[in-house]
RNA sequence: GGGAGUAUAGCUCAGCUGGUUCAGAGCAUCUGCCUUACAAGCAGAGGGUCGGCGGUUCGAGUCCGUCUACUCCCACCA
């Protein structure tokens, strides 16, 4: 079979990514191999592809593929997350397009819309992820709002709020405006932001609701929420403001009248040193208001809007608010002057809204218990973080976690399993039939209709975290004591699980606490941490800059092998991914060089009965030690996840050892056939090179493999066994490095000489060669090769110990030869010195280890000997 | 404000226990080649005070201190 002269990647990928899928190549079952699992990191279920999931998934691709080869029984899940407020703000916006609002919905029909355009978007991402050549388990594809997959959530919450971890508390929240629902702290970013500081006139009351002349000053940056105040605040040691002492002031505009109180948390040196106290509205505010016993007036709405309660801009955004409250201060007299200032301010991670503390009644996980463990498990080894620079971060915040908020107040989730009574107690069940049956042994009275459900859902990453045992065994997570299932008991723990740090703590974390407590073992061994994807000027890539490349486009461009390589060139763990176009383009190159080399073997006549040339024999017999070296590194980088370094190393072994030096050295000549022992060791070769890449090329290497032989039907290269390592002689392959560099040296003497590259030269070399290699040496560099010095006129060079002579008569004038000599003996002599002068530094000889002198005596020695060589070659000159 | 990380060739990065393949790789650049697998190629070449300063040591990309620059994490001084 001839292959082809152009590399067709679309057909072939295409081709061949169905016929795995059709031979399904990418499934598992348990069986009594060693187990090879990951899970994958599910994206948003209405998300697309970016290069982050490229990276992402590439290398997750390669560890798989690299296991299947190996013989492990390999296992990679795939599936998507709901990311409820993510889906649900896509969802209330499409429906706000036809117009309609959440609002006018009931929650069931919203709900219908939401599973429509799941229907409609999830799973996109997943079809990309075959453009990409992921090998996953399709049939194991799982969703975290699967049926089965929601019960475990439910189950988990129940099993928490039984064991008393869960409780429902009135907090200081991040409230997201935008998405109307609480986040975590983890989900708010905090940015510096420029904004105003405004420093208000509050004037002192007379006692009856009336100004005096006298007032203080505070400093805010939110002058919208002065109406929410309910004090004053000042440090008691400050003297300035004693006079304040059992003092009322007056809210400007609105004139209500508030008590000054005194609080150690005031600094007295920021700002004014006096302090408006807005509880509602102020996390520390909060907490003042509750030492000291003040009311709470909540004047924001949960979509940012000023309510009634403020009196005054009722209605107005918080942002609009504040810039005409600015105005009617200014106008009352009340403002002093504004500042400009730059303070962080909170941003929710999902919808960029502006957070905003609010008072609110949420559900809490408690972490102390859990955290130790997550921290032990990490700190103590059994998983291991990759690299490991991230243990520290890790600690940290495993030490400072606060408890998790897991309420969110949205609809697209697993709706929260607690019920409401009439008498304002709460039962918490699997089920509805459980809640009553549980609220009717408090009340028999009670039926289905007094009862009320908490309308709020559960954080994403309530589900998430279960995600590496939810997708084998969804029954298990909250009930600890049912028995693991035959999927669960195989494929738990997983072994490495590809992620980036940004998700950390939202997910890895909080995995491993899942582990611990519902499996009593880590989820896995290995975490490797990717880097950020970034462009060319360092910017992270997003779609909002629109600085990110859409993968699919880069893979009809180039080719999905292309940007697989391109991606893991520049991937060493846990920096960030400086992401460049040109190095898709070398993976593209690199494709056409594996497809052209095999277009050369596949085009040669064999002539089975031809005896072995001497040099062909060398170079099989070369080849063959250096990739047993070469599998050997390979091999260790793997071992490390170094895993753009194993690339490197089969990129170099496949095209400068193999395509540029092997296959130049057992290539026939034009019009000659290559003998059959040759023919079969270079068809082995190129297989096994296949094998090695074939981790990280699926595609090209599944066309060649299956071009290079008949193979049956359903066979696949995915499924061949990595090469092994067989023992090589060192010396040989350090014998053949020097016989190329020989072999550069002649062409430097044929191109400083003008000497045609094919004209044939006699070579003298004086030195240790082994002679087997002297065929080669003929070979390569178009030389006859003799022993012993030239008489007369010679170039001369030398590689490590052997000096090579090329005889010049008629080639060169003497004079410049001279001086070539010249500058060598001059450069020797300085090389000399260089060593003398170490050796006679006594400190050196004292205190360096024996072979580092002995190196060094070395050098001393051979510069001598070179030297005589040049004299010698100079007075021959002469 | 606290903590962590990074800094090596134009770019992306290796460099593990200080000395011996310690100054490397790939890409890019330059020069010469359309040589019958491949110009998406072949054969060569140039290019770095290993961020600055100081210290330890006989000896420092490598260890310590310090400064600078960038990145990340944590933290809402209103």
């Amino acid at each position: 079979m001839e292959t082809k002269a152009k590399y067709n990647p679309a057909e072939v990928e295409d081709k061949w990514y169905a016929y795995w899928v059709k031979n399904r190549c990418f499934h598992s079952e348990p069986d009594n191999r060693q187990p090879y699992t990951v899970v994958i990191p599910p994206p948003n279920v209405t998300g697309i592809l970016h290069m982050g999931h490229v990276l992402n998934n590439t290398l997750n691709d390669v560890l798989v593929r690299k296991a299947r080869m190996d013989g492990k029984n390999a296992c990679w899940v795939p599936g998507t997350d709901h990311a409820s407020i993510a889906t649900e703000s896509k969802v209330v916006a499409r429906l706000k397009e036809r117009g309609i609002s959440k609002e006018d919905i009931s929650r069931e029909e919203f709900l219908r819309y939401a599973w429509e355009w799941k229907e409609e978007h999830g799973g996109i991402i997943l079809q990309q992820l075959r453009k990409l050549g992921a090998s996953c388990d399709w049939d194991r594809t799982r969703f975290t709002m699967d049926p089965d997959l929601s019960r475990a959530v439910i189950n988990t919450f129940v099993h928490f709020y039984k064991k008393g971890w869960i409780y429902r508390g009135v907090r200081m929240v991040n409230w997201d405006p935008v998405g109307k629902t609480a986040v975590s702290d983890e989900e708010v970013i905090h940015k510096d932001t420029k904004s105003h500081f405004y420093h208000l006139k509050y004037y002192v009351s007379d006692g009856a609701g009336h100004p005096t002349d006298k007032f203080l000053v505070i400093a805010t940056t939110r002058p919208e929420t002065i109406m929410a105040d309910s004090a004053i605040c000042v440090n008691p040691a400050d003297e300035r403001h004693h006079w304040l002492r059992g003092k009322k002031v007056l809210i400007p505009l609105i004139g209500r009248e508030i008590p000054v109180i005194e609080d150690d948390y005031v600094e007295m040196d920021f700002g004014t040193g006096c302090l408006k106290v807005t509880p509602a509205h102020d996390v520390h505010d909060y907490e003042i208001g509750l030492r000291h016993n003040l009311p709470v007036i909540d004047i924001i709405d949960d979509d940012g809007r000023l309510n009634e309660k403020a009196q005054i801009l009722v209605g107005e955004d918080r942002f609009v608010a504040r810039k005409k409250i600015e105005k009617m201060l200014e106008e009352a007299g009340n403002l002093v002057k504004v500042e400009e200032y730059t303070s962080p301010v909170g941003y929710s991670e999902r919808t960029d809204a502006v957070i905003e503390p609010k008072l609110s009644a949420q559900w809490f996980l408690k972490m102390g218990e859990m955290a130790a463990q997550a921290l032990d498990a990490v700190e103590s080894g059994r998983v291991k973080l990759i690299p490991d620079k991230y243990r520290n971060t890790y600690r940290h915040w495993m030490e400072n976690v606060r408890d998790w908020c897991i309420s969110r107040q949205l609809w697209w989730g697993q709706q929260i399993p607690a019920w409401y009574l009439p008498d304002g107690s709460i039962v918490v069940e699997e089920t509805a039939e459980d809640a009553l049956r549980a609220a009717q042994a408090k009340d028999p009275s009670l039926t289905a209709a007094d009862l009320r459900q908490d309308p709020d859902v559960l954080d994403t990453w309530f589900s998430s975290w279960l995600w590496p045992i939810s997708v084998f065994d969804p029954q298990r997570p909250g009930h600890p004591e049912h028995a693991p299932n035959r999927d669960l008991s195989y494929y738990y723990p997983t072994n490495d699980l590809v992620t980036g740090p940004d998700i950390l703590f939202f997910w890895v974390a909080r995995m491993i606490m899942a582990g611990e407590t519902f499996m009593g073992d880590v989820p896995f061994r290995n975490v490797y941490l990717t880097g950020i994807v970034r462009d060319k000027l360092g910017r992270k890539m997003s779609k909002t800059l629109g600085n990110s490349p859409d993968p699919l486009d880069l893979i009809a461009k180039y080719v999905s092998d292309a940007v697989r390589i391109g991606m893991l060139l520049c991937s060493s763990a846990g920096n960030d991914i400086f992401y460049d176009e040109s190095q898709v383009e070398q993976g593209r190159n690199f494709c056409g060089k594996i497809w052209n080399s095999w277009r050369l073997i596949d085009g040669w006549s064999v002539d089975e009965g031809a005896a072995q040339g001497e040099a062909a024999r060398v170079a099989v017999k070369w080849f063959d030690n250096l990739l047993s070296r070469s599998i050997e590194t390979v091999e260790d980088c793997y071992a490390k996840f170094r895993i753009s370094e194993a690339l490197m190393t089969i990129y170099k072994l496949f095209w400068d050892d193999f395509c540029s030096v092997y296959l130049e050295l057992v290539k026939p000549a034009f019009g000659r056939a290559v003998d059959g022992h040759t023919y079969e060791a270079t068809v082995l070769f190129f297989e096994k090179l296949l094998k090695l890449i074939h981790p990280v090329m699926p595609f090209i290497t599944e066309e060649l493999w299956q071009a290079m032989a008949p193979r049956r039907e359903g066979e696949t290269i995915m499924y061949q066994r990595t090469p092994k390592a067989g023992p090589y002689d060192a010396a040989f392959l350090d014998a053949f490095d020097l016989v190329r560099e020989i072999v550069a040296g002649v062409r430097g003497v044929r191109a400083q000489k003008g000497i045609a590259p094919k004209q044939s030269l006699p070579l003298h070399i004086e030195g240790q060669l082994p002679g087997e290699l002297l065929p080669v040496l003929e070979k390569s560099a178009l030389v006859e090769v003799k022993s012993g010095p030239v008489e007369g006129v010679c170039a001369s060079f030398l590689v490590g110990t052997v000096k090579c002579s090329v005889p010049m008569e008629g080639f060169v004038n003497v004079d410049e030869e001279r001086a070539k000599l010249q500058a060598d003996l001059a450069y020797q002599q300085k090389f000399l010195a260089t060593a003398r002068a170490k050796l006679a530094n006594q400190a050196f000889v004292a205190h360096a280890p024996e072979a580092v002198v002995a190196a060094e005596r070395k050098k001393e020695a051979d510069a001598l000997s070179r030297i005589a060589a040049l004299e010698t070659a100079l007075s021959a000159l002469n």
